[in-house]
DNA sequence: GGCAACATTGGACCGAAGGACATGGCATCC
DNA sequence: GGATGCCATGTCCTTCGGTCCAATGTTGCC
């Protein structure tokens, strides 16, 4: 089982090499002639025909994992639509790295925590799993931690709920402070990318770097 | 030029009659005998069918604006689909519904400044516009506003982002302060409500109240 | 009755977010 | 050489967002 890199040479900082010492940088070409079965290949999502070449590396076989200097949703998406597994940062570090590796190599997925939220539910909905809607992620809510979450998603502050619902801002806050908890989000942003389906440009966009 | 307010009786709070002295409630069925074309129909979001008499009053030349007493960008889309051109708070200041009245039998769109950021863009786009994506809202902005709006986007806090691009927080501040001027958002909430795509689910859903 | 879940609010606290005002280094264009 | 625009940063200040530790009243269930 061997580790790949590949990129379009201009790899600015290496950080991949500290994570991943047994690692190599290899062209494309190259690497055809060599890859066998449960290798590990990271494509950097920095040419315009990257999700091909992952297409083709993972149908040989390898266990791809995606890297990028701009870590976005619509990104997130095309590589796991490509094939690759895993989706990080380029900076991230090593011990992250190694991490995404190890559950690449084992079947796994792998995506930066605050891609997450995007990203379940978003991948099941493209596969054609249950159509999964908001109400779904709401059911754990009581009516009104429900009524507050909404409105948040709408893009009111916790002001404008307050009145809008005529309550204290304060009990808003405790309703919101349920809902975070419940439903496992750190605050509203990531609450609104959670209930906020998945763009429609986020799949099939190629907007390369 | 008449003004009528159609809704399924359990009206509440009737904030409307403060703005529209000179209105009068009716039934559907009443209404369909008096209507002409440029009268003015206020319907409530409350009755399963709500989007067909909106579409059929339409229909008949009158200028259709949809009241609810909880705004929601799915109802707000499917108000001005089905012909609506006002989507409004039932409990609206009273100077409010008569800009929006005006607005509207003046061939106008009106929907609160809240939705508005979710609107524009996603209309055009749903009634078979431009295929305006974000790139497009995003074009105004300098290489490094850019990155630092889809950061804010995917969810990121201005720390984070400034870990990211690796610059001073204060500078993300400064970037994030001239998107917002740009794209005439008031805050993070309402980019993201912004250059967030419609949600699939807004459109043709048809969960009644 | 007691217990649990829910809704509501209070106060305090602290970090994040955003605006106001100002500075400096680079580019490019006239 | 200005003028202009972009990028980066600084300080100060205000507001907003979120959490912690409470408390009260309700409802429904065992």
């Amino acid at each position: 089982m061997a580790t790949y890199f590949v990129s379009q040479g201009h790899d600015e900082i290496p950080r991949w090499q500290e994570a991943f010492p047994d690692a190599r940088l290899i062209r494309p070409e190259d690497l055809k002639a060599r890859l066998v079965r449960g290798d590990c290949v990271w494509v950097m999502a920095d040419a315009p025909e990257w999700p091909e070449q992952v297409g083709e590396l993972q149908r040989r076989g390898a266990a791809v994992g995606v890297m990028t200097y701009s870590p976005a949703t619509a990104e997130a998406f095309q590589a796991l639509e490509s094939g690759a597994r895993a989706y990080v940062h380029a900076l991230s570090p090593p011990e992250l790295l190694r991490q995404a590796r190890l559950v690449i190599l084992n079947q796994g997925i792998w995506v930066p925590p605050e891609l997450m939220a995007r990203v379940v539910g978003g991948v099941f909905h493209a596969l054609g799993g249950s159509p999964r809607d908001r109400d779904e992620a709401l059911a754990p809510l009581t009516e009104r931690e429900r009524a507050v979450a909404l409105a948040v998603v709408e893009g009111y502050s916790n002001k404008e709920v307050a009145r809008r619902l005529d309550i204290t801002e304060r009990t808003v806050k405790a309703h919101l402070g349920a809902v975070f908890r419940k439903l496992g989000v750190r605050d509203r942003m990531q609450l609104v990318l959670r209930l906020t389906s998945v763009p429609e440009t986020a799949l099939g966009v190629g907007r390369g770097s």
